[in-house]
RNA sequence: GGCGGCAUGGCCAAGUGGCUAAGGCGAUGGAUUGCAAAUCCAUUAUUCCCCGGUUCGAAUCCGGGUGCCGCCUCCA
């Protein structure tokens, strides 16, 4: 079974295929760093992380870019002279620092955050700053195209020129300026028109281009400009979270494909929003955790994968504690089939048929690849790891299977990386307490014996008392 | 107001026309244990939000209702 893909565009799963054989290039819309990531950023970057480790899974180069948003969007795009209010520069005002300063410091916690989730480094992450030529050039070709017209120091795109709008996110026109709420820009030339440069004297972050001397990029141009920068005129996959859908992609769409003549993304993918305690996060409710929040209540980032990779990416998954405990003890449960293979390798108990589970293992090897296959379904992919558990402890598993089990768990694991696959060693305060329990036992000290057991379980370390003696596993 | 998604056991989560509705967490009883933990055995949805309909047959399709969520406005 080949790689199958729920597009957003077509409203179906179809096969994936790569325009260039065994190269996948992929675009993942990344955080605009005004503030600290939370648990439903992560969500939408994890899910990234994951699509890019399921394609090289199945053997192909992946061409990954992820940009930064380091160019505050504006709040309000329809009226103006909007004062020059947006995000990053609303930011720098309460935090009473210079806009660039902002960007800097969250994009660290971002990329700090990143790496703690152990999500993988992107072939660039290209910063929205660091393209505004870029951008220019695009937003020139668009003028030139008739597709956009200027009006004073703005530009706006003309929907009117690209009859796909409302394509992606299923919205029309006619509905759009129906629904409006907002006030109408005189200057635009239809209501759904959207800013492709505008300029503000009074904006912070601004820059000298030939639509004005104060000047900064509209809201989705940046996207369209980078991934032609860094990836091509045309990619295979285009992410990012729901809310992206409207008007983001859909306006990416429509002025790349009009600057390049051939269509952006051949597959759009999003994923769904997560909710905090069955509803939407809120700040005023205070669930709209961190890592660090997560951390400080005993959780390790890894539980955080795992609880936000544990539901199929495009289904609304839900975050409460208790969920965070379970997952505690799903992945203590995961990491402990891999400590039992490393048993059987050095020699631990095993079937005597080296053969043995070879059954078990070849269906929980189609299982995962065919849950992953079809659109990335994790929660299949994941139910056939767990599965691995049982035979391993029925002591169903060969020797020659044990090998073989453990080199696809590591491989699984390079897809979903929160599992220890590696090997667990005791250092010799840990034999040296286990030694003295046992010492204990022998001369029935109960005593000294708890009081071992009990300094190994403080260090995270639980015992267990086989038939074959005590073995152990971090927990 | 317009558009869209979801609703499966105590909890999480697959399944989307046909064997006994995956898997996990948890719970209860028993075995085992110096006591525990771990482990083993057994039990834990005759039923898939509700009401109709289509069908030989539906959790899966259709209509209506209820609830939650999202987009249309910055948002992963």
């Amino acid at each position: 079974m080949t790689f199958h893909v729920y597009n957003t565009l077509t409203k179906e799963k179809m096969p994936f295929e790569p325009m260039e054989a065994g190269v996948a290039r992929v675009y993942n819309c990344g955080p605009t760093v005004y503030g600290r990531p939370h648990i439903g950023n992560y969500r939408s970057f994890l899910f990234a992380d994951l699509l890019r480790r399921w394609l090289e899974y199945t053997g192909l180069e992946v061409r990954q870019v992820m940009n930064i948003t380091d160019v505050g969007h504006l709040t309000d795009d329809d009226v103006a002279d909007s004062g020059g209010d947006d995000k990053v520069e609303a930011q720098a005002r309460r935090e009473k620092k210079d806009p660039f300063e902002i960007t800097r410091g969250y994009t660290a916690m971002f990329l700090q955050d990143m790496a703690a989730l152990g999500v993988r480094e992107p072939e660039a992450r290209p910063k929205a700053t660091e393209y505004i030529e870029e951008m220019v050039t695009m937003v020139e070709q668009l003028i030139a195209s008739g597709h956009a017209y200027r009006v004073g120091g703005n530009v706006y795109f003309d929907v009117s020129t690209f009859p796909a709008y409302g394509r992606l996110s299923g919205n029309r026109v006619e509905d759009l300026v129906a629904g409006s709420r907002v006030e109408v820009n005189d200057e635009k030339r239809h209501p759904a028109d959207f800013a492709l440069w505008k300029s503000d004297p009074a904006h912070l972050m601004k820059w000298e281009t030939p639509f004005g001397a104060d000047g900064f990029p509209g809201w989705h141009i940046e996207c369209s400009a980078m991934a032609k920068a860094l990836l091509g005129d045309q990619i295979d996959i285009h992410t990012g979270g729901e809310d992206n859908v409207f008007p983001h992609h859909e306006c990416e769409i429509a002025q790349s494909a009009c600057a390049n003549g051939v269509p952006l993304a051949n597959v759009w993918m999003h994923a769904k929003f997560l909710q905090v305690d069955g509803g939407k996060m809120s700040k005023s409710i205070g669930n709209v955790y961190t890592l660090s929040d997560i951390e400080e209540r005993g959780f390790e980032p890894r539980h955080l994968r795992f609880a936000l990779l544990r539901g199929h990416y495009r289904t609304q998954i839900n975050f409460t504690w208790p969920i965070m405990d379970e997952i505690r003890a799903r992945l203590e449960n995961l990491d402990e089939v891999a400590v039992m293979l490393h048993r059987i390798l050095d020699g631990g108990p095993a079937a005597a048929d080296a053969e043995a589970g070879r059954a078990l293992l070849d269906s929980a090897i189609a299982s995962f690849e065919g849950g992953m296959n079809d659109d990335l379904n994790a929660p299949v992919a994941l139910a056939a790891l767990e599965s691995l558990r049982k035979p391993l402890l029925e002591g169903q598993v060969g020797a020659a299977v044990a090998a073989d089990t453990l080199a696809f768990y590591g491989k699984a694991n390079e897809v979903f990386g929160f599992i220890q696959v590696d090997k667990q060693t005791a250092d010799a305060e840990i034999e040296a307490l286990i030694e003295a329990r046992n010492a204990a036992k022998a001369a029935k000290d109960w005593t000294a014996a708890d009081a071992a057991r009990n300094q190994l379980t403080a260090m995270g370390i639980e015992l267990q008392d086989t038939p074959d003696g005590v073995v152990w596993r971090r927990r």
